[in-house]
DNA sequence: CGTAATCTCTATAGTTACTATAGAGTCAAG
DNA sequence: CTTGACTCTATAGTAACTATAGAGATTACG
């Protein structure tokens, strides 16, 4: 198949496997005689891991070092589950950070309705008051 | 005050300083004799704005709008009130895709103690397993 | 006073994961 | 036959910095 093709069956963009390509997550693979990329199943198949792992947040890097150990099977797996735990601690951070960062927003939302002029504004003044906001580090 | 210090106070980088000048977001002010930065304390305040405005996850674009909008007394401010709630609408939406992400991860990760090679590895089965997981688009 | 560490400058390239653009060749349908 | 859809390459742009190189200025120490 055709790269329009494995896109549409993988569900994402043309150019995406092209970048893929490039940083070599995909095999730079067979060509027809005019010079489009050929694709088999098996490339779909690693496509779709790739995606995968991607909507699990997961670097182009760790993808990539996912795949090139996929078939040394002595290796061990811990540094997967490692890898896994480091992602689940990042994203516990981000939770909480995001949900200070809300609760910040809203107070400020509340000091102005909008029926002022930005030198009145009350969301305007706060924000040029350097008090306790340091959230993020 | 020159620029580290400008810096300390302002708990920022030197590097970040100069960034933020390139792109307008503070002036290019005073120079000593040996082409030195120097600053003062509307500066320093100016910097403190910004950072703050940063910890909101405000873009420096939105920021600039801010400041140049500074002075322009008459200018009703309906849409720093509005640019707030599209934040907040944002941080909701990626806490939600985060806490699915969470379980998600969560769940993988208990698919294995790392213990396996990884060609057994249980995760990395899953992660080949094209699946319902698209919880990000 | 010399020198070594620290601070400052500019310009450029690298980061992440794409996205957009330009310019050109190929192919199928009407 | 030509119009539109698909493909190719190469390059630049995105956000918000970070890193590097190479050079001049200043300060602290012995």
């Amino acid at each position: 198949m055709k790269i329009g093709e494995l896109a549409k069956k993988a569900g994402c963009k043309v150019v995406t496997i092209r970048y893929y390509e490039q940083k070599g997550l995909l095999p730079k693979g067979l060509r027809t005689s005019n010079n489009y990329r050929l694709y088999n199943d098996k490339d779909l198949e690693r496509l779709n891991f790739i995606m995968h792992c991607r909507n699990h947040h997961l670097s182009l890097d760790e993808i990539k070092r996912l795949i090139s150990c996929d078939k040394n099977d002595q290796q061990s797996c811990e540094w997967v589950g490692k890898m896994i735990d480091v992602h689940i601690q990042e994203i516990n951070k981000q939770i909480q950070s995001l949900k200070e960062l809300k609760h910040h927003l809203q107070d400020l939302r509340c000091k102005c309705s909008g029926q002022d002029t930005l030198a009145n504004c009350a969301i305007v003044k706060q924000l040029h008051q350097h008090n306790n906001c340091q959230h993020l580090q």
